[in-house]
DNA sequence: CCCGTGACTTCCG
DNA sequence: ACGGAAGCCACGG
């Protein structure tokens, strides 16, 4: 539905808009997108958007709910400790209640 | 212009 | 159920 301008432009905006407390995967906004084998391409878009503090790739974690991108994060624990310091329960670098907190797009940005 | 890489996800064996 | 391979998009050399 609707042609796609970019791939950037729809993940940096998407991963913006994700509420506090909340987070979201890349396969979720590559579905938003229409493409869900493109999820490696969100993941760029967040390399892209680290120097842009406007997105949250904090919040934006893999389908398991792992902080996968925390290598690329300063330092090593500034992700868990960002999520963590918004209320997100973390173990391991793997949240625990992933599920409960989750923010899929598709779903409230279906509008 | 062609090849390789990258913070993922899904399908097939 | 587990493991390996493919697919997609964009950017850099």
């Amino acid at each position: 539905m609707q042609i796609k301008p970019n791939f950037f432009e729809k993940a940096q905006a998407i991963a913006r808009q994700i509420p506090y407390g909340r987070v979201t995967s890349y396969g979720a906004i590559a579905r938003y997108l229409g493409a869900v084998k493109s999820a490696r391409t969100v993941g760029w878009a967040m390399n892209a958007s680290k120097t842009d503090t406007s997105v949250p790739a904090h919040r934006v974690v893999n389908s398991k709910g792992i902080l996968t991108g925390k290598n690329h994060f300063e330092g090593t624990s500034l992700m868990q400790q960002l999520l963590e310091n918004e209320g997100v329960l973390i173990e391991n670098y793997q949240i625990t209640n992933f599920k409960e907190i989750f923010w899929d797009p598709s779903i409230e940005l279906r509008l």
